[in-house]
DNA sequence: GGCAATGCCTAATGGTGTTAGGCATATGAT
DNA sequence: ATCATATGCCTAACACCATTAGGCATTGCC
């Protein structure tokens, strides 16, 4: 008689909406079996344990974050698309707080192997083809980017810029300046890895 | 008849310890009082709670992190003076996690105005005396290179890079050039904020 | 109609944070 | 020296959580 009879997709979703809702670390099976109108007990027979249940959070907001950033860069290049990477971060970290705090944990398999993964990545990539590096590069260039990104937004939630002046807001733009100057200033690489 | 009586100081030590040996989500108010021989109420004379507990450990790890950072930086500069601050950064996240992992939580009053959090900025800012940028971009560059660090090794330590090639420690010296060469390129500041 | 499987349930266990109140030992005053 | 007080850890208790075991009703199939 449920309006909706339990499965995965269905518990990890709200899950996700009590981490953006009441923060990721009161995501419990109590908590996401309560707005589902059901006993947690009851998730067992759909979910493992809690820990696969936060991994397929993870999973999820992985895939969502693919999906803006991949229309964000769209029809882009060069400073223009490395700016709509990083605010298509920023947008989702501000507008999903919990779900964007599923991607900061040790990765799983699941997460490893999902397709939302490896999109972000090749999208990362592809904003580079703007630039002037070379092949070989492109892979320290995307963690570069993705660390920057990740540690700003991290370092902005937990407030850490929030004691400090200027807002965090204009040193997101200057961060991106900074960023674009790196990637067109990129360095050579050392002897043992030119191509 | 207790060796050591308790002190706030001994419980955020043991505490992390814990954190260091069994991660940081294991420190539990039980465990921490296992380990100083305990019973976990009577660690509420000199704590407040949990949250208090983990502000105390995150107070503690700013404090042996600047110190680190105050000496891996003393006598160097430009380049020099960034590799070694980066290095200390990652060094500290290796040898004791648990501590490390302490710093990624939002930052408390205490925290806030710690001496170690001012110093590890001031550090940080010392570094950019050997590079051409105006005192106004200080800031900016400061939060730059924390991102970057911070985000680097967040991910690193989550397995991020474990899953593709090349390995991790490869990028690594790849990611401090690159931050050497944006700090060269800073960008100039946009027409309202040039001093 | 029987029958098995599905899907949620209740009950129970062990661990956690936290509060309230007890009891012994050390400390100070007279 | 004796007594009052305070300190510091204790036990008892409560609520919440993850997880397992086993029950019961509804469903779909033969």
């Amino acid at each position: 008689m449920k309006a909706t009879p339990l499965t995965v997709a269905s518990i990890v979703e709200a899950a996700a909406d009590v981490a953006d809702a009441t923060g990721f670390d009161s995501v419990t099976l109590s908590a996401v079996a309560r707005r589902l109108g059901v006993r947690s007990p009851s998730l067992y027979s759909h979910v493992k344990d809690r820990d696969a249940l936060l991994e397929g959070v993870t999973v999820l907001a992985l895939t969502e974050l693919a999906s803006r950033v991949s229309v964000a860069v769209a029809g882009r290049a060069e400073r223009s698309a490395l700016e709509a990477l990083a605010d298509a971060h920023r947008d989702y970290a501000r507008e999903s707080p919990g779900r964007w705090d599923a991607l900061q944990r040790p990765v799983g398999e699941e997460a490893a192997r999902s397709a939302g993964a490896r999109d972000i990545v090749a999208l990362t990539a592809a904003v580079l083809r703007g630039y002037p590096l070379p092949e070989s590069e492109h892979v320290h260039a995307v963690r570069f980017i993705g660390s920057t990104i990740n540690g700003y937004l991290r370092i902005e939630r937990n407030g850490g810029f929030a004691h400090s002046r200027p807002s965090a807001d204009v040193s997101w733009h200057r961060i991106i300046d900074a960023l674009d100057a790196a990637l067109r200033a990129w360095p050579a690489p050392p002897e043992g890895e030119r191509p």
